[in-house]
DNA sequence: ATTTAGATCCTCT
DNA sequence: GAGGATCTAAATG
């Protein structure tokens, strides 16, 4: 059925791996045998130790970065705000500490169990960070976790053009100094999925 | 339409 | 003890 990708994909250079996530799709298989998917639309990368966005600028190893130092094809979850988790795909061979935040996914299967409803369009339940950790039922038991596994994995979806990528300044990082301005995000051209932003426009 | 405030807790200094 | 790779609701112009 899907077709995921494999452990080479994640070993390359993450602004590649952040660019090559958008139309792919995200699954999270729960206990129960129910599916949870969503295609990306919206990723971010983080580019180690010398990104000043990044928790691992200057290699900085602590508990929560820890994942980042293993070898790309992992996940990296965090918890943040009080409230709420990012997910990130780890990138690059062991040693280079680089992930890629999932900003945004377009659901695609068990809508449902993720609460959209005629209230709640699809493409409003996963169009962030934090909302997509809630809809897809993303949390710290899966940190650390193999991506290519049955649980959580990534697979093809959909073929994109350079075309319909788009980029722009990376959201939330003020305190980046002149990361702040790095085109690092990047998102699929005129997707409703995409989050809103309201710096300066991006649709 | 745009801005502000509050929620809420883990991680690092 | 401070602040965060966020989100929502409520207040304001």
């Amino acid at each position: 059925m899907d077709k995921k990708l494999g452990p080479e994909f994640y070993l390359q250079d993450t602004i590649e791996v952040a660019r090559q996530l958008l139309g792919k799709k995200l699954v999270h298989v729960l206990p129960s045998g129910e599916r949870l998917s969503g295609m990306i639309v919206e990723t971010e990368a983080y580019l180690g130790s010398e990104d000043p966005a990044c928790h691992s600028f200057g290699n900085r190893l602590t508990t929560r970065t820890a994942p980042m130092f293993e070898g790309g094809g992992i996940s990296y979850i965090y918890f943040i705000y009080g409230m709420h988790h990012c997910f990130n795909v780890v990138t690059r061979p062991p040693g280079h500490p680089e992930a890629v935040l999932v900003r945004a996914l377009e659901p695609l299967e068990g809508l449902d169990l993720m609460g959209a409803s005629a209230q709640r369009r699809s493409t409003e339940v996963a169009n962030g960070p934090g909302k997509l950790c809630r809809a897809l039922r993303l949390d710290r038991n899966l940190n650390g976790v193999e991506l290519c596994g049955s649980q959580l994995y990534l697979a093809e979806h959909r073929e994109l053009t350079t075309a319909d990528v788009a980029d722009s300044p990376r959201i939330g990082i003020h305190y980046a100094a002149d990361a702040v301005h790095w085109p690092l995000r990047f998102f699929i051209h005129n997707h409703p999925g995409v989050s809103k932003v309201r710096y300066f426009g991006s649709s």
